[in-house]
DNA sequence: CATTGTGAACGGGTTCACAGCA
DNA sequence: TGCTGTGAACCCGTTCACAATG
């Protein structure tokens, strides 16, 4: 019942469910359902109730489930009630659009260090942040210690700055490279590709 | 052996196979095994064989796959040997650096059209775009008969805006709002959202 | 009475193992 | 011999259905 058995894919659900009940809490909806979040998310009632089952019994019968309560408990599951530093890998136009997203925020995580490998950037500022030369990249990640990188450097590039990143300690990348990254088992990473899921849409398409 | 019955998570895996595909080819590799593509994708060389399986047979026993035959017939299922038309909405720091992106070009799909609903914005420039006003969204996008869309507006207009989409014809939507859309069910819709999966990341961090 | 938590049944995706063929 | 294509076995996630309970 706890971290080790627990699938991946129902992992990857919690976030969802912490998203739509913040919405909800906005909203000032103090009380749901697993009916009525599952309608919100496009998932069923049961899947939803299992899923959280696997960490506990958050809901009551007959009242369902408390909003500020369940938030509270999937953020410790999910160990977001801290911050997360994150290093941001690459300035361009998306790494200057990752830089200025105000979406982390109080959402458990927060921009640290920004690098790049261009002479001409380096030194210069994207909001308050310093952009960081690379060559220092293993030294100031490791000494700041932080565990979460975000990569948005050529794909050229991804492979060989991943692993500086698992050198200086991180355990956790997300990668908006097109590019398959070869890490140990222990390093967690995800991808962000939109030329890819835009392909499995088009599959059909007409 | 055809579209309708492929489950989605075998054709989402296409455009991966794809990808490496590509790369292959750059590389100069012309020839290539089950074995070879699931070591660079992390994917079982069985899991390839049945995929690929499920829509033709392109190897031959012994030798593998021809890398360049083996794209081209990927490009045929996945409908991309043609252009799709993309229009994408919204142009804050994301919608900026997406407009610029060279990496849909040559990959079947091009953004015909740029749109937000900021007075200041409308008529200026991204690069040779020319910021059009949403007000004409549904003309705009039924005239050119698009398809494909791409969302980049705030949480809070994503769902009305995608229901103009809809009713202007387009069918598919990459949507990076922070929020679930509720659309008609013959709608393809895909997510991009980091904090979703910096959160399901940090489960499994210590 | 509404809704949870859960064992059991179900379904479908993955892996296995091997026949078939260049 | 090397590697594909594939039926069968296996595994695992989802759904079902209902006892339990505020």
């Amino acid at each position: 019942m706890d971290s080790n058995s627990t699938p991946d894919i129902v992992v990857g659900r919690l976030p969802r469910y912490l998203q739509a009940l913040q919405r909800m809490a906005v909203e000032g909806i103090s009380s749901t359902s697993s009916q009525e979040l599952g309608e919100r998310l496009g998932i069923s009632a049961a899947q939803i109730r299992k899923d959280l089952s696997q960490f506990g019994e958050f809901g009551k019968q007959g009242t369902g489930y408390a909003v500020p309560y369940l938030i509270d408990q999937l953020e410790v599951i999910l160990k977001i009630k801290r911050f997360w530093d994150i290093v941001l890998i690459g300035t361009g136009d998306l790494g200057h659009a990752i830089a200025r997203y105000q979406g982390f925020a109080n959402r458990g995580f927060r921009i640290a260090m920004v690098f790049d490998n261009d002479p001409v950037k380096i030194g210069t500022k994207i909001d308050h942040f310093i952009i960081q030369d690379i060559a220092n990249l293993e030294k100031l990640v490791q000494e700041a210690g932080i565990k979460v990188a975000m990569l948005t450097v050529p794909a050229a590039a991804a492979q060989s700055v991943s692993e500086r990143l698992v050198k200086a300690g991180v355990k956790a990348i997300l990668s908006y490279a097109p590019t398959p990254l070869n890490l140990p088992a222990d390093i967690h990473v995800e991808y962000i590709d939109p030329l890819i899921q835009l392909q499995h849409m088009t599959y059909y398409l007409g």
